[in-house]
DNA sequence: TTGAAAGCGCTAACAA
DNA sequence: TTGTTAGCGCTTTCAA
């Protein structure tokens, strides 16, 4: 039974009684076919079970309707939510999603060798491991390629990011608006081209205010080493009582070993800000302030570009920012001025000055 | 430039001077082909940038290497580690993952409609708004098929499961062994039958210890759900102290509703416990007591077999059982006895009776 | 070990 | 509107 091969167009049009085009066509939107041919096709279609082979469709029309999807480790708390809405987009556009989820180490990653063998309609690269040189390679092939929040500035690869430089910029005048002058920052990786960005205009944007330096860490964006960043941080002589996770899943390690191993309060004690707005952190538990990536948008502008690539609408050298705001919850303390209600009852803070 | 068409081995063979059956052979594992060959043929595909297009192979071998995962919200925190484990067991074993992301809702989604259009090599339906219906027309069209958490008895479906009913056993035992006598459970939807199996035998096994019934309330697996539900179970006079969470999301939601709306401390004042042992159950905030769903086991489990089903070794009527551990942390009383540390120095709990 | 040739299931240009 | 025909890029007998 389960040796049965799937019925073909071939069967289909022997049973109907009429020529393979007919049934190509029964299937084609749009095509020109009788009402009556394209109902005896159906009939012996549904006898059959039939439908259409993708794959032996692709080879004639070049467009498979698959776009692959390379992402680092779900078990940052952004990413579950960007992915379940990159396939809802997706799948809107009528494409399906072939998932790549990559090592998030440096070099080659085997998998990501295999890219090319897929005819894939679109490429999104959502993944810091992957090298724009990959990217290029696969765009020189013909492939579209998106990268999002990865730019190579030797590289004219597509590219969709976030506001980093914007927003490291509003929280720390946010932090310094709420009183602050002792800070510090946990860093993620800084061959991450967003980690790298956040930190240094955070730091540059101190520096400019007069202040000095922020204390650095490196939690190299896992939850472990952004606990031990913390402890670092915090046992300092002079610990800082402002603290910026370059994004929420350190955030989260931050705030927890600021509670929970130095009886720390945040918001009270000292102020935790973190960079995604990655859903949990409006949990009670967390209620964590931090800089938000708008998937929403994110994803449909990424979706937008793929499309018009594969349009030949693209022109070259896009680098998209789509900006995000400060999402004020409970994590850190409160500036005099600058803070607003949204429509939707969210808090925001957006620089005064 | 993105005009190109990719390099194709009709190509490759011109160049090297060789047929398109040697370029095949240079790339197909153990053909017979000399080393001269397989290396002139090597060295024109580099030159060309040549990969095999794995659609144009699969209409041959009827092998397309890719294997469909069907799941629900990625929202729920035990599925992004569920499916980052899938990815890298699947590409292990020489598999790319088609994502399909359901709505989660019941009736015909259509995205599951073109689950057939494309020649799966297997499918895996890890979501519970996919009926055994449509599991089994994918099936007898010949393709593979494991269901995670969902058995229908009326069908035949290979399926994959966590001890449901073992689990909610050994929380109820372990319940009643904390001393509470008072209980309540968080439900999710009856038509999904993991949460049915957990609500039904956690039920039954109080009865049958002689107690009275829990509270019932519905969380329809939302956290919102799981909130109003919470409250519902914790302004009754007669409140429970002890709840049982059909899931950890839903639990996540519960721990909070007790400790900031009604300051209750979770682990004194009263008990909660889920079922998954999501990750983030470790982190303090939580420390959620959970009946662990081995995602490393299952994963491995359903993979392979899926392989069996490829190689058609896979005798009918499988539905495999995979149980898990009750994982102690401090969000519910502890009994007296029963309390064990493993290796990795977890603490879980087995039914000393 | 190699090449010629047939064909996987489909679409699309062309002719009728 | 319909059918015929020629491929899409690959693998795989079959002979050499």
């Amino acid at each position: 039974m389960s040796q049965k091969r799937a019925a073909t167009a071939e069967q289909v049009a022997r049973l109907a009684g009429v020529s393979r085009s007919a049934v190509s066509r029964a299937f084609t939107e749009g095509a020109s076919i009788s009402p009556a041919t394209r109902a005896k096709v159906s009939r012996a279609a549904r006898k059959l079970g039939y439908r259409p082979n993708l794959f032996a469709r692709s080879l004639k029309t070049r467009r498979s309707n698959i776009v692959g999807l390379a992402v680092t480790a779900l078990d940052n708390q952004f990413y579950p939510g960007f992915v379940q809405r990159m396939s809802e987009v997706a799948s809107t556009a009528g494409y399906r999603l072939l998932l790549f989820i990559t090592h998030g180490i440096e070099g080659p990653d085997p998998l990501l060798e295999e890219l090319l063998k897929y005819r894939l309609d679109a490429l999104i690269l959502a993944s810091s491991s992957v090298s724009s040189k990959l990217a290029e390679e696969c765009r020189d092939a013909g492939v579209p390629v998106v990268m999002f929040n990865n730019v190579d500035p030797d590289s004219n690869i597509t590219t969709v990011t976030s506001a980093d430089a914007l927003g490291a910029r509003t929280i720390a005048r946010f932090l310094m608006a709420a009183g602050h002058r002792r800070f510090g920052y946990i860093s993620g990786m800084d061959a991450d081209s967003s980690s790298y960005v956040r930190g240094t205009v955070f730091t540059d944007t101190l520096i400019g205010a007069g202040l000095p330096a922020p204390a650095r860490a490196a939690g190299n964006f896992s939850f472990d080493g952004a606990c031990e960043a913390t402890r670092t941080l915090l046992r300092q002589p002079d610990a800082p009582d402002a603290i910026f996770c370059i994004n929420d899943q350190m955030a989260f390690a931050a705030l927890q070993v600021a509670r929970h191993e130095f009886a720390l309060q945040p918001g009270t004690d000292l102020s935790i800000v973190g960079f995604d707005s990655a859903p949990i952190g409006a949990w009670p538990s967390f209620g964590l302030t931090s800089y938000s990536q708008p998937t929403e948008r994110l994803v449909a502008r990424i979706v937008e570009l793929v499309s018009l690539s594969l349009a030949q609408q693209l022109p070259r050298d896009v680098h998209e920012v789509i900006p995000g705001e400060l999402m004020v919850r409970s994590s850190a303390r409160l500036p005099a001025t600058g803070l607003l209600e949204l429509a939707d009852g969210q808090r925001v803070w957006r620089d005064p000055g």
